[in-house]
RNA sequence: GAGCACGUGGCGGAAUGGUAUACGCGCUAGUCUUAGGAACUAGUUCCUUACGGAUUGGGGGUUCAAGUCCCCCCGUGCUCACCA
């Protein structure tokens, strides 16, 4: 036999594939559809590193299988190219971001094809790629159309250094996620989606999913519904008791009414400004309140939102709001605590049972007064449900039960609210899908379906200008539109913003489908055959991003009529990351970065591919380690190696307890794989190894049985071992392995003999062992005889192929 | 501060409530080799000369039996964080 030389096998492998094209996908109605879906990848400029890979092998290896399986499996890739990442780099290395980008994926996909996995890439889109935004854009057409699409110029997130405003999820703590700059409250005009419309459907959907708690934990978390009640304080003069308005606030806690000692309103509400319009004489301290209210607006995100800042707060002199179900007047306060763009942006305070309004209250000296009996505020930031105190006819009442009465008397109403906030869908830069929008003068016009796509056009400039416009409002040629042909033509101006990068990966995963089609953005026939994603894989960083994004843009497809489905992703499996061998994150930085090139190079793609995949449990984070990985290389060979002890003859039976291995293992291995178990389907392999080399000859039945399970991990050396036994087939379209449980059952099992829970001997019985020969046998071993003599036996607990428990006294 | 994970040899880790430490790395000894390495064979939780004992972060509990279930504490990681 000729020595395992993995760059010849993988190179040779790697062609005849390509060339048999056996890993074209097509909608065959007589098998049962599998699609599993990895995140498709960012290209960036310092291309891939060992660590990107694992989720690409976890697919490819399950994938494998199902096709195996007799599945038609739909296995894609693609790139997500447009937005911020690959933008900046273009400019730093002053090149076009269309040429940087098409570099990278060409440099992304190498790295891929050397690993060989078995991407159909007939089907690769590229978000970039007209073709492929024009649906994007008909989307936004359709969002639009919906109203769920609007303009909008409040105040959001903006990126002084990337000189965008941001979404919300676009932040990390108050930082831009992108380049780390604190960002500031910026009024710029924009587009924005209205996902909070789809937010109860967004959380009520998330229980039938098959996805890790805590992803389905932090969506729920960030959409945040709390329901509660809107109670209407009127606002009144205070001294001559008349009323001047009223605020509406917002409180999960309505049962604390009677413990209201101050109101607080946010420095942006709009009580402030209606005030100082309507009755600017009955506010007497207007320049404390507009100072402060200035400093808190001019502050950023992340020092106004700092839990550990100390509470401020200016007092509304010369007004008082009206508990509206004691009547009592208690004063107002400006306090940048209450967020403005969180429920009502005003809250009645309760500093006995709220942690925050007792922080407040304590350092504004204001009255503290209790309404629930063993409401602990030092518990958490509210009171739990005790007996009401000092609430009127409501005393004595427990405080939840008491809830409906108190708000129905105080004239409230029931409502929900999300944390969620609707999508800035609009940056001011260059590298993004152009919207379908123009504008009439003020008039809004959407791009009518024909004409569609809006194609990005080239510039000299794609820097950003800072002026809340993009880089295309300086190409006139672009944003002037001449709607008819004669001379007195309407003239329309285009919108000059574009998508965010988030867009074209919210709905990537139906071109897959029908990646090619001009007419329709999937064809009904194909979205019904390949219908939800049945397995995606990918980080767990996109929990409360793409993966929001994603479902809500399949909803809306799914109220359009576009997808079969509410939900896009059926079974989701986070990929743990793989760190460096010093610990941390794999960067350029740190000059810590393992390439896969090197590594395949040196050790084989089959190597690697089974060295990411018995590393650690698949979902946890994990330090890459390349001496540890000699042992996935020792492996292969032994697997290699044993082709030697295959049997010629066609006559050679497998003794019942090699038999009894390999059935075992094919259980163990295709269970694992289901699972994502990879580590220990592969320890699985490895332990069946040992078994087989104690051997003298295994057939060829069964070594070739044991090749189909390793297939998946290792496709180009299984396929070279099973070509080399005379097969004309590939090994990967061949049928897997299934499990003679008969011939597991037939063989002698170990089990343990305890006396008082202690191991003191073995037995080596049938597995379906009677209870009173075992417990015979047991009690005739000389080491249990010694720790049972002179006792008592109080029972004897045997479960059959486990273990015989003998309990004694004395 | 809240939520969710998790804590097992020198290291990565395995274990439907049923022989803890599978599998792999490393290490030790041996074979082969001019040598080194590779490869192969054997050994490798700890204490003890041995008999035996101890052991899954610490403490308690349930059970014939606990790494696994329950309670308390300690530690680590991730996510969210003034959401009324």
């Amino acid at each position: 036999m000729k020595k395992y030389d993995h760059k010849k096998i993988e190179g040779k492998q790697q062609k005849a594939w390509a060339k048999t094209k056996l890993y074209t996908t097509k909608e065959d109605t007589k098998k049962p559809k599998y699609y599993v879906l990895d995140m498709f990848p960012y290209p960036s400029g310092e291309g891939l590193h060992v660590g990107h890979p694992k989720g690409y092998i976890a697919t490819d290896v399950v994938s494998r299988m199902k096709r195996m399986q007799g599945f038609s499996v739909l296995h894609p890739m693609g790139f997500d190219a447009f937005g911020l990442p690959a933008e900046n780099y273009a400019i730093k290395m002053k090149v076009n971001p269309a040429v940087a980008v098409a570099k990278n994926v060409a440099r992304y996909k190498k790295q891929l094809e050397i690993l060989g996995f078995d991407y159909d890439w007939n089907r690769e889109v590229n978000t970039t790629d007209p073709a492929f935004y024009k649906w994007t854009q008909w989307a936004f057409l359709k969002m639009y159309e919906k109203g769920l699409a609007y303009e909008s110029s409040e105040p959001i997130n903006w990126c002084p250094s990337c000189k965008t405003g941001l979404a919300n999820e676009d932040l990390e703590d108050g930082k831009c996620e992108r380049c780390g700059s604190v960002v500031e409250k910026k009024p710029i005009r924009q587009w924005v989606i209205r996902i909070t419309k789809y937010a109860d459907r967004l959380l009520a959907d998330l229980d039938a999913l098959d996805w890790p708690e805590s992803i389905k934990e932090s969506q729920r978390n960030w959409i945040g519904r709390s329901e509660g009640a809107e109670l209407v304080f009127p606002v009144v003069n205070a001294s001559t008791k008349h009323e001047l308005s009223n605020i509406t606030v917002f409180t999960t806690r309505p049962d604390t009414l009677y413990g209201v000692t101050y109101a607080v309103v946010a420095p942006e509400h709009a009580l402030l400004t209606k005030l100082k319009t309507e009755n600017p004489a009955a506010v007497s301290n207007w320049a404390e309140i507009e100072s402060y209210t200035a400093s808190a607006k001019a502050k950023s995100e992340i020092d106004r939102t700092d839990v550990k800042r100390e509470k401020t707060g200016v007092m509304v002199h010369g007004v008082s709001v009206k508990n509206p179900i004691t009547g009592e007047l208690v004063s107002l306060f400006v306090a940048d605590y209450v967020l403005a763009d969180y429920g009502t942006g005003a809250v009645m305070a309760v500093p006995a049972h709220d942690e925050r309004d007792f922080a407040f209250a304590k350092r504004y000296g204001l009255p503290i007064k209790e309404v629930i009996l063993g409401g602990d505020i030092k518990t958490g930031a509210f009171a739990g449900f005790g007996t009401l105190v000092h609430s009127g006819h409501f005393s004595g009442q427990n405080a939840e039960v008491a809830q409906k009465g108190i708000v129905s008397e105080a004239k409230g109403k029931w409502v929900v609210k999300f944390k969620l906030k609707d999508w800035v869908f609009s940056r001011q830069r260059y590298w993004g899908e152009p919207f379908p929008i123009m504008r009439d003068g003020d008039v809004v016009v959407p791009v009518s379906e024909k004409d569609l796509p809006v194609i990005l056009p080239k510039v000299k400039s794609y820097e950003p200008s800072g002026t809340g416009e993009s880089p295309l409002a300086t190409i006139k040629k672009w944003v002037e539109v001449k709607i008819g042909k004669e001379k007195s033509a309407k003239k329309m101006m285009r919108e000059t913003n574009t998508m965010p990068q988030w867009a074209g990966s919210s709905w990537y995963y139906l071109r897959y489908m029908d990646p090619r089609n001009s007419s329709k953005l999937v064809d009904p026939k194909k979205e019904h055959y390949w219908n939800e994603v049945d397995l995606y894989v990918g980080g767990a960083e996109h929990a409360t991003r793409h993966l929001i994004y994603a479902r809500f843009w399949h909803k809306f497809l799914f109220d359009m009529g576009v997808v079969s489905t509410k939900e896009p992703f059926k079974k989701l499996q986070s990929v743990g990351l793989i760190m460096a061998e010093d610990g941390r994150k794999m960067s350029k930085r740190y000059g810590n970065v393992v390439n896969p090139d090197d590594i395949v190079a040196t050790y084989g793609a089959d190597t690697m591919r089974v060295y990411e995949m018995f590393m650690g449990p698949f979902d946890q984070a994990i330090a890459w380690n390349t001496q540890s990985m000699i042992g996935s290389r020792r492996f292969i060979e032994r697997v290699w190696r044993l082709g030697e002890k295959v049997s010629t003859t066609k006559k050679h039976v497998d003794t019942p307890v090699i038999e009894a291995v390999l059935n075992k293992t094919i259980k163990k291995v295709t269970e694992d794989i289901s699972m994502m178990r990879f580590n220990t389907a592969i320890s699985t392999l490895m332990a069946t190894m040992n078994e087989f080399e104690k051997n003298d000859m295994l057939s060829r039945g069964a070594y070739e049985k044991y090749l189909k399970l390793v297939a998946p991990f290792a496709p180009h050396v299984a396929d070279e071992l099973y070509a080399q036994l005379g097969n004309k087939k590939s090994i990967h379209i061949t049928s897997w392995p299934i499990c003679d449980e008969t011939k597991i059952g037939v063989e002698k099992v170990k089990i343990a003999v305890q006396v008082m829970g202690k191991v003191r001997g073995v037995i080596e019985v049938e597995k379906d062992l009677s209870e009173a020969v075992a417990r015979e046998l047991a009690l005739a071993l000389p080491e249990v005889k010694k720790w049972v003599d002179g006792k008592e036996i109080v029972k004897v607990i045997y479960v059959p192929g486990r273990i015989v428990n003998i309990v004694v006294k004395g």
